[in-house]
DNA sequence: CCATTAAATTCAA
DNA sequence: TTGAATTTAATGG
């Protein structure tokens, strides 16, 4: 299901990215010049607006221009486990791409955000004739894969505490900081979704930290005090980071 | 897991 | 900009 306003614009690559791997950057010609450009419509979304719902059909996927987006799966106990975060210049709703599947995840707005939507038809051509523009994807795809992989194992083997600052790192290095604080706000539940725990055990796994002067946090914000001690508590059990 | 209190965020006047 | 209303954090049972 797609909600939010639609505007019928074909302008812009993301945003706010000035990442040069970006895919809609470096295929922006491509992506733009095929006569199927007009099915790509950009989309923007609220705070808290969820735009891919489970179960619905896959006609296409997004590209993200701006704000950052939570991907997640309802187990089987109804709990909601996060899959991933994803950030300007990411594609969502990929799995399921190429075949008349419905969509296994859900994604929700964690700030306002701006989505560029490709129809299955418009990409299928546009990959088609275009080697690049399919390695690029094809890589993201690899990536995508060798993260979840990595998570199971994580999940799996990895103490609570361990899985948590796990999760701290991998905020880090993906979203950053600011002001020495991690640059993306989130709630002890969307950590504990994450990481596949309670809320609870991630409040107090926080606490632990915050005693032992590893992290520091006010409210959502995490400061990270120690991140080579916390780096070698995960490495321990684990001899690989992934990036 | 639930209940309580403290703290932080949001929202609208 | 403020503070009341709502949501979220933290702790202890």
């Amino acid at each position: 299901m797609i909600s939010g306003k639609i505007e019928q614009r074909k302008e812009g690559a993301c945003d706010t990215c000035e990442n040069p791997n970006c895919l809609i950057n470096n295929h922006y010609e491509v992506l733009f010049s095929s006569s199927l450009a007009q099915q790509s419509t950009v989309l923007k979304c609220k705070k808290g607006q969820q735009f891919i719902m489970e179960g619905a059909p896959v006609n296409g996927l997004f590209f993200l221009k701006s704000g950052t987006v939570k991907v997640f799966r309802t187990g089987i106990n109804g709990r909601e486990q996060i899959v991933r975060f994803a950030k300007p210049c990411e594609i969502i709703g990929h799995r399921g791409f190429g075949t008349q599947e419905f969509y296994s995840i859900g994604a929700i707005a964690l700030q306002d955000v701006k989505l560029h939507y490709f129809s299955k038809e418009h990409l299928q051509e546009t990959l088609m004739a275009n080697p690049k523009l399919t390695y690029d994807m094809m890589m993201f795809y690899a990536n995508e894969l060798n993260r979840s992989e990595n998570k199971v194992k994580s999940i799996s083997q990895m103490t609570v505490r361990e899985r948590v600052i796990d999760s701290l790192l991998y905020i880090h290095r993906k979203f950053g900081e600011l002001n020495g604080f991690l640059n993306l706000p989130l709630s002890r539940r969307e950590y504990a979704d994450y990481s596949g725990t309670t809320e609870e055990q991630v409040i107090r796994v926080f606490s632990a930290l915050k005693k032992e002067k590893l992290i520091s946090a006010q409210g959502k914000k995490i400061g990270i005090n120690n991140i080579q001690m916390l780096r070698k508590e995960i490495s321990d059990h684990n001899y690989f980071l992934d990036s």
